[in-house]
DNA sequence: CGATCTTGTTTCAAATAATGAAACTTGATC
DNA sequence: GATCAAGTTTCATTATTTGAAACAAGATCG
């Protein structure tokens, strides 16, 4: 989808400057964000010049330092509005939550990854990855895996091109094989879980929201080894299955995006 | 709006059309677009199609619609994370949320406006970016006179010229001299007030987060007219100024960027 | 069925903006 | 007060953007 994210001229370089701000995770000096940057020190002087102009990075002269601008912030509000499941998902998701008591998340995919549109935490609060906007990998959490599924082979490829398979823990998949082989039985089952596969201790069942039997997003339960089972996630079959029900149904009535 | 925001050349050009999908708050037509485009034709569409491979719009071609992209809220994400007052507040706002029990509300300027970049409710305890990122009027809000009170007069007068004055309600400022009174006045005291001023039967106190003399926020506690009287909001005087002040000093640590 | 309109896409020479090596400025360090 | 590091500006060269106009692909109509 994105092999060229860089053949889009000026533009394109600016957000891939962009992007090397936000990879810090802090403010940066000029000087550092050079190093990382494959772009000569006036070209990348002006980029960063015209993100700040432009709201996307804001400068603090005090102390010499980017950050990311607060525009965005504003941009993603809008695009959350627009195009994310959220909005739609609202009245099902809080429905979801108070029958199942567990934390929730509602996915979508992008650029490959997993991008949490929604969180719902439950009531002893489990410190854990994840917030709306956050990103994480496809090939070890429940709502990737449900996606990944549903993809058609060619996206699916490109997809999986992408995926680091990094070993968070000595469950995660380790390469494309064994997770095309899981992504089989979750379509033929319709079920997707992460057994502890990202994070030691945290499971969850997860379940595809399709569009033209096209993935469009993925909800999940999550819950710890030392409060369930595995067994204990298929409880949840029932009420997960018609939250996406509902949810698909009301993306088609909203004429959703179908990426 | 924004003076300088469209010196920038290409970036500048291709941020103004992903401003003008962001407006329409639903998925759009290109010749939709087009006719709200000071761009002739193909360099919107050149445009537009930039934006899309960058991930900034996503394009349905079930529908021929263009919409914003995740990769916003992947940003944002980033942005609320690295230079939002939200994170480094989040213990002081639940703290605040806890004593008083109302509607309360972390805001900061963007572009002369206001933007929510933190929300706590009775009923729904997070939410992110359907509150966070929205943006409302600097001169008819709590949140938006507070920082305004403490802007240099340079910026203060750039921000002024951005404000629109509408009467939202009969209580709304009409022109900036009467805002620029009532601006002396919160300084003094302290405190900034919403009259009903943006929404009838909606009141709030307010007060602006300084670090270095500069206003880098605000937080407001707002209720209805049904429940309090004006001088009802007086009694949180002290619990919204020791949450300000734990702000303040936690922005300081953290080397918050200044603006 | 062909004509006409509407909407979206591509072309290409001219106009404009981006590029980056190098020089310069500023401020810190020894 | 000399040296070094970090950030900023300059300017001729190069590459990208620009937009009128032509083109394609559907719709809609007589």
């Amino acid at each position: 989808m994105n092999i060229a994210r860089d053949n889009d001229g000026t533009v394109g370089k600016a957000l891939s400057a962009l992007e090397l701000v936000a990879a810090f995770e802090r403010p940066v000096r000029f000087s550092e964000v050079l190093e990382h940057s494959p772009y000569p020190k006036a070209t990348l002087y002006r980029f960063l010049q015209t993100l700040t102009n432009q709201g996307l990075l804001q400068y603090d002269p005090d102390q010499g330092v980017y950050s990311m601008g607060m525009r965005l912030v504003r941009l993603a509000h809008a695009a959350w509005r627009q195009s994310s499941l959220a909005p739609i998902s609202r009245n099902v998701f809080d429905t979801l939550y108070a029958q199942v008591g567990q934390t929730i998340h509602l996915a979508q995919m992008d650029a490959g990854q997993v991008l949490y549109v929604e969180k719902r935490t439950a009531i002893r609060p489990v410190e854990m990855f994840s917030q709306a906007g956050k990103v994480g990998p496809a090939y070890c959490t429940g709502v990737g895996k449900a996606m990944l599924a549903y993809l058609d082979d060619v996206t699916l490829e490109a997809a999986l091109q992408k995926q680091a398979f990094y070993q968070h823990t000595q469950f995660t998949h380790a390469d494309a094989e064994s997770l095309k082989t899981e992504l089989s039985q979750i379509q033929a089952e319709g079920f997707s879980y992460d057994r502890e596969e990202h994070e030691t201790g945290i499971i969850c069942i997860a379940k595809a929201i399709l569009l033209k039997g096209r993935p469009i997003g993925a909800l999940s339960i999550t819950t710890t080894t030392a409060r369930h089972s595995f067994d204990d996630l298929n409880e949840w079959k029932q009420p997960l299955t018609q939250a996406v029900e509902q949810i698909a149904q009301a993306a088609k009535d909203w004429q959703f995006p179908t990426l």
